[in-house]
DNA sequence: GCATCCATTTGACAATCGTCAACTATTTTG
DNA sequence: CAAAATAGTTGACGATTGTCAAATGGATGC
């Protein structure tokens, strides 16, 4: 597997190519020109490859990541397997909050499953914000508010009752995902084997017709 | 089932009753001396009996309460059914995030499992102290990344593969849980049966001698 | 374009677990 | 205290799913 070694591509952003992550921001709580200018200086461009990992299990997380272009998962390992705990694709952020925040080893992993770009700010720089524009702590207080929920959305959806209403439920909840990610990660995310999965799947096909 | 009108017995707090929440948020972030004249002003005890529903879906949540004694469990319907989807005790606060914030209807229940007494505040008293004392934003965020982390513990919980590795997991993680909560409780938030968690309970008793 | 690798499908079978039912133990309440 | 309600245990059985294995399909690279 690769390693973080891969991330093959780091470099200063430019103001032009840091639209849609103030978009999103804003979004939450309305940014001001000088946060703005503060993004504009410190994010970094990061380019990688499918199968790259971002975050290893053991390593504490650095940066924050913005996801510019592509597709990534977080997974454990438990008992020699993987366990996919979640997903998720362009215009969103990922990180590792705890190990972020404490600079503590990370628990979990995380790795590109599409070649993937990037904004990344580090834990050094959104500390520093955080204390420079005390208004952030609202746009995080909210943010985290927001995936906070995710987080409950994705527990439901083991709590489902068997391979069907848990297959539904994914493809109510994260119908952009099902024709994009591999059948692999998505049962594992959905804590039932591939194989039963590729049955629901077909079940499902011939009984639509 | 009782309603939230059996919250039976609410009045305003007395300063000398506050310590515990005090000393928990401190924790996170230090609060300012008028920050605490605030809580001492605005918090309302609240006393329950068991059973009582704190929240019930459909509603919007109007408080987020501190527990000073008792039991609490989150829950939906889901096909005729509850899933139990936390359960917390003393020194915890319990709410739903996202209906108290945007005051909109909660998909989720709360349910006192024993006779609780709770220090509450209510989301108009919440939302005039991220503005009147910015600095409890800081305090949120924490607070957030924190629970944050509670929720991704409990979907890890019953993403384990079988009951056996559930239930280990669940000592580990909630001990303090494991003689205070009525097994139907505890294995829906396994996602088991009951009948299940009482013979796993009783291999390891047995093979533990 | 062929060979290799990886993803997915399909089948067979066994393990785990949920359901139903009967029973026992414990708690609550009048 | 007795009766009733609630909580927990145990057994039998069937449904669902995981595992192993083999086959097929598709993508990738030389």
């Amino acid at each position: 597997m690769k390693s973080n070694r891969d991330i093959n591509k780091i470099r200063k952003s430019r103001p032009s190519e840091i639209g849609p992550l103030i978009t999103a921001l804003n979004f939450f709580h309305p940014l001001s020109e000088e946060m703005i200018r503060y993004f504009e200086q410190k994010l970094v461009l990061i380019k990688c490859t499918k199968q790259t990992l971002l975050l290893q299990s053991g390593d504490i997380c650095k940066y924050i990541y913005f996801i510019k272009k592509g597709l990534v998962r977080g997974f454990i390992k438990e008992g020699g397997k993987d366990i996919t705990t979640w997903i998720t694709a362009d215009n969103e952020l990922v990180t590792s909050i705890h190990s972020l925040d404490l600079e503590v080893p990370a628990l979990e992993n995380m790795q590109a499953i599409e070649d993937c770009e990037f904004l990344a700010l580090s834990s050094r720089h959104l500390k520093q914000l955080y204390i420079q524009y005390p208004d952030f702590n609202i746009t995080a207080r909210k943010l985290l508010q927001h995936y906070y929920r995710d987080a409950e959305r994705r527990a439901l959806l083991i709590r489902h009752a068997n391979a069907v209403f848990k297959y539904h439920f994914f493809l109510e909840n994260y119908s952009h995902l099902s024709n994009r990610v591999p059948i692999k990660y998505i049962s594992s995310f959905l804590g039932i084997a591939f194989e039963t999965l590729s049955r629901v799947r077909k079940k499902m096909a011939t009984s639509a017709k």
